[in-house]
Order: structure tokens, then sequence, then C-alpha cells
DNA sequence: ATAATATATGCGTAATAGCGCATATGTGCA
DNA sequence: TGCACATATGCGCTATTACGCATATATTAT
């Protein structure tokens, strides 16, 4: 498979582009465990994506100290910048709205701009925890 | 998976995306044999893949009399034209060049701008037949 | 009608993807 | 040095995908 057909292959999927829905309409960058909590879904899944965009090339990620921060790219080629265009342009489903809330009241736990929390929901299969 | 998802996932594949490229890249509209040719594919592969594309809203097909004529949408909504332009924008491969170079030889077989030829070359698994 | 032909599709199989679970890795702090 | 915690990954499973092959469908010509 070609490096552009990957891309495409990584968009793919709900969970990626309810991801990258999140790093673009954020200007901030986002953690793992702010990802999990906004997407509520379990913390591996989010991480087994993250990688995957990653190696397609549509996100980028920094570690600091035990969190690790993503984002789209700063300077992506002109193909990628095409790709994430379009993923701006998804229509707003109630989905991507509920992301968006929780990741908001999520950035709100921040100190000085940082994460400093871990997986807070309860890691649901099925939102067990939840209520 | 959403539509939106669908669409990208109809994009994650070689074969369609150098199938998109010709029909990016000619006016024309284009017959599943001259795709065939053009590609050196086998034609049920070809089929599969165009039923594929346009399930997810990338491609137009009518039929004419024997043949079916594909074609890029006049008028695809506004998430579609940018995943087509994406396309639009993929780097000119050698494979690539060689599926336009092909389709301009086949094209040239056409009497009034019409399709009256099958699939020519061995329908290849391994071009047994091709030399 | 029958044959010829352009395209589509059902089936079997091998490869792949995503999930849940458990656990590994790596970093910071006591 | 050892614990706590954020993140990553290996494994088993199931579901989906793509391919090759054969054949069905549909339309034209004899």
């Amino acid at each position: 498979m070609t490096e552009q057909a990957e891309a495409f292959r990584a968009l793919a999927d709900d969970t990626r582009l309810r991801i990258l829905n999140l790093l673009l309409n954020t200007g901030s960058e986002l953690c793992c465990c702010e990802l999990t909590d906004s997407l509520e879904e379990p913390q591996y899944n989010v991480s087994k994506h993250l990688k995957i965009l990653r190696q397609a090339g549509l996100i980028e990620g920094g570690q600091e100290g035990r969190w690790v921060y993503y984002s789209v790219p700063k300077k992506p080629d002109a193909f990628r910048k095409g790709l994430l265009d379009s993923v701006r342009s998804l229509p707003e489903t109630r989905r991507l709205k509920k992301d968006a809330k929780n990741l908001d009241r999520r950035l709100s736990l921040r100190h000085n701009g940082k994460c400093t929390l871990g997986v807070l929901h309860g890691q649901p299969s099925g939102d067990k925890n939840a209520a």
C-alpha cells in the first residue's frame, strides 16, 4: 500500500476521525488521557489509534514528563494538509459535539495550561461505571 | 461506520486511487473495460472497486448499451469535493504515469468518442499472456 | 431465439483490522 | 530504590477485506 493510501486508511475509522476532530478544533495540544476521557473510549484503544494516526503523519506527539501531547502537524505536506482540511469539514454530528463538550470540561481541569491528571472516567467497555 | 469514514475507506486502496486518478485526469467518462486495460488488473477486480467507489459517492456510473461509463460526480458535496481534491494532489508515481499512458492508448481506439471494444489484455493475474 | 460480449457478483480463502484484556515501558516522586 | 501513574503494546479473538475463480446478468447482433 502506498503512503497515500495508508493515510486514507488512517482516516477510515470513526474513532480516529473523532480524535482528529478534537485536535483540529482546539488550538491546544492534547494528551492521551484528555482524549481518552473526551472520547469515552478505553485508554489502550485511544493509544493505539494515536499510533496509527502518527504513523500516517497526520498527528505529531511530543512527550512532556509522564504525558504525551498530541497535535496536528504544524507544517504538513500538501497532500496531508488537504486530508486534514477534509476532516475539518466533517459535519458536526451529535457525537462530535459531545466529544467537544467533554474535552472542554476536561481542559478546564488543567493547571497552568498543562494536564495534571490521568484518565478519570471508568475505562468503560459499556459504561458500567459512568453513571 | 459513519458515511464519512466509509468515504475515507473507499480511498484507502491503491487500485481505487489509480481508478480515481484516471477519472480525474481525463475529462472523459471511462468504461469498465478501458479502466481494466489501463490498470492491467482483472476485470472482476476493477468492477468490484468501481462498486465501492460508487457506493461511497466518489464516482457515478451510467449505462450506455452494453457499456457502463464512470466519471467523477459533477456536483459532489463539500466533503467529497475535498476528498477528490486530495486525490488530485497525489504525487505522480511511475505507476500512475503508466496507467495514464495505457489509458491514452486505449482511448485512441474509441470510435466517435465511444468505446467499442471490451477488455483487450490477457486478464492478467501475473501477466502470463501479456508478452 | 441464440450467440456474443460488457459488466457484475457469489463463494471460498488468506490476510488484515479493531477490540478487550493483561501487562510492559518509561517517567517522576518519595 | 521503589512506588505511582501516563502511556504503549503483545496476544487472542472476531469481523471484515481483497483476491481469484467461476458464473450470473444484461444488452446487442445474427
